[in-house]
DNA sequence: AGTCGTTGCTGGAACGATCCAGCATGCGCA
DNA sequence: TGCGCATGCTGGATCGTTCCAGCAACGACT
């Protein structure tokens, strides 16, 4: 309700010093008394001073803020949704900013000037605005590595989709499938080519061969359903079907119901991706839980460290999934 | 790969004028010549200028961002996240950054000097950070009405919850349920309070009692299953249900499923915030759709008239909804 | 006693854009 | 010719912060 904001000048002279010994004494830096020091910082709490970010950005070169990016397709993930506020958790914890990008939409240029940084999440080759991103000028942390292009990024956070794709798979075995298939987008994104890959290892490994199928990165469950009919049709012997994308496991669920089979014994059905559609599907099914706030958290760990210092560009880190195991694999047993 | 960015004074020599007419050039305001301000233009196109965003907003005194902050529970809804990317782009339209505010946190001190203005979305009464954020001393636009506390703030978009309940239990009706029921949150936001006060009045109206349940702001399906089974147990001839939280219809289907009810005959089952649960659930639930996305965009651009003088303090608009009707209201017929 | 280093503080100069007063110039009009 | 006025442009001040050079004062050395 104050009319004009306090500024450092209002504090410095209630508080009888001149303006750079309250900048120091609030900053923390230089050289100032401890008395001094708590004198003015009780004169500024009470003057209720708040500093002002953007003079502060100026004269500092950094915004305070990092961007995040996510796939076009995000919006009806829930997945996109909890890693983003993640990141936003953790990058309030080092007191930046987390600015959303418009996804799809080339972000207007001046970029490089109003974030320090930028999260770019499962960046798929045929985005036509990483490139962009990655171009901008400030630090770029991508969650999932970048298939395309020649720049690469100043960081990056993964998950072995390699191996939770093959534990998925052995689980599967275990509960007694003989004849898997897998659902997955093309290889435009780091983790469908990485499932791809796990598949065919899988396969050869146990000589069992995976059958894949291709759906859409962000498939609805009209067309997981359409996919996993064609699959029952084509695939004599099927009995289990992993579902890739997020949010389209109920269609597999449909087609199982329409074609008669019993989930959870005649066909074992499981995700890549865990989330309320998994959890909340009848019967709730496996899936692979990449947990995506903590994975939001780390990718802006990473960022924040890069700004910081505390970690080199090119840095990788590594990120866990747990299997969460439901009734839809339950087995003939 | 500039290694310092090309200031407005770095325009302004090469092309030789002053820095005061470059930037009249640039930003369009001034007394410029027609070919002055073609020359300068293209001038800052070759060297790539990108005016410095910290330095516009310290003079301007706005920051050229504003705020979004969603419910605590949002993080599984589909919902906000579509209504979130709606935000952005209209948001993005008028050259304003969306920074995602982390939920449920006091967000630090500062935020009046970091964004203009705030988007707060459906605000509950026990949210401890919307009092806070009303007097942040920047316009709030909220979605739905807040109705707790004393600070009114300076625009809304509202939905006419009490008319969409209203067209879903004669759409109920109308198919040939006789004895509806409603899982709605407790009142703390406008929404569900809406929601009870229209099947209240819909109730007196068409003399036909309809059983209302509590349920949380974002149920899960687990818990709508415990509710939908007691209701099942405890209102003889129940043939209609109606699941406020959105995601959380799954539950409704199970416990259905469970007592051997079919749904869209035995039981109807439909829901008032239409998404990929709603859509994706077999069968496919009928539900009202209030088009999160556009409604992201209007609530954006209240905040944007009210920025610019557009609109007056105090402004409300009216968000559409419709009614998508799908299987699980199919009927007996 | 003189030099040195440290401590505590100050004033001014950035940062890069916008805004305002002001200054030529040229044109219309009495 | 002289006045008014619009046009096109300029220079400087300004926003609020941080950073840097520098200056007393003072104790500890040789």
């Amino acid at each position: 309700m104050t009319s004009r904001s306090v500024t450092l000048i209002d504090v410095a002279r209630a508080a009888g010093v001149s303006k750079s010994t309250a900048s120091n004494a609030l900053g923390g830096s230089g050289r100032v008394s401890e008395a001094t020091r708590e004198h003015i910082q009780s004169v500024a709490r009470e003057l209720g001073y708040r500093p002002n970010s953007a003079a502060r950005s100026l004269r500092r070169a950094s915004t305070g803020a990092i961007g995040l990016h996510l796939p076009r397709t995000a919006t009806r993930l829930d997945y996109y949704m909890n890693l983003a506020f993640g990141a936003v958790e953790r990058a309030r914890e080092d007191g930046l900013d987390l600015v959303l990008l418009a996804p799809g939409t080339a972000s207007g240029g001046g970029l490089a000037s109003r974030v320090d940084g930028l999260l770019v999440i499962d960046p798929e080759v045929d985005d036509p605005s990483v490139p962009e991103l990655l171009d901008a000028g400030v630090p770029v942390v991508t969650g999932e590595r970048y298939l395309g292009g020649d720049v690469a990024p100043s960081g990056a956070v993964v998950c072995d989709n390699a191996a939770s794709l093959a534990a998925l798979l052995d689980h599967l075995a275990e509960r007694g499938a003989r004849r898997p298939a897998l659902l997955a987008p093309d290889p435009g994104s780091d983790w469908a080519a990485a499932l791809r890959a796990a598949a065919g290892a899988w396969s050869r490994r146990k000589g069992v061969e995976v059958v894949v199928r291709t759906v859409p990165f962000a498939a609805t469950p009209t067309e997981t359903e359409a996919a996993t009919a064609e699959l029952i049709a084509d695939v004599p012997g099927l009995d289990a079907v992993v579902c890739a994308p997020d949010g389209a496991v109920p269609g597999v669920l449909a087609a199982a119901a329409r074609a008669g089979l019993r989930v959870g014994t005649d066909l074992l059905v499981a995700g890549c991706v865990d989330g309320a559609a998994a959890r909340g599907a009848i019967p709730p099914v496996t899936a692979v839980d990449l947990r995506p706030a903590e994975y939001g958290r780390a990718c802006a760990a990473v960022l924040s460290d890069l700004l910081t210092g505390a970690a080199e560009p090119g840095v990788v880190r590594h990120h866990d999934w747990t299997l969460n195991v439901r009734e839809s694999t339950r087995g003939r047993a």
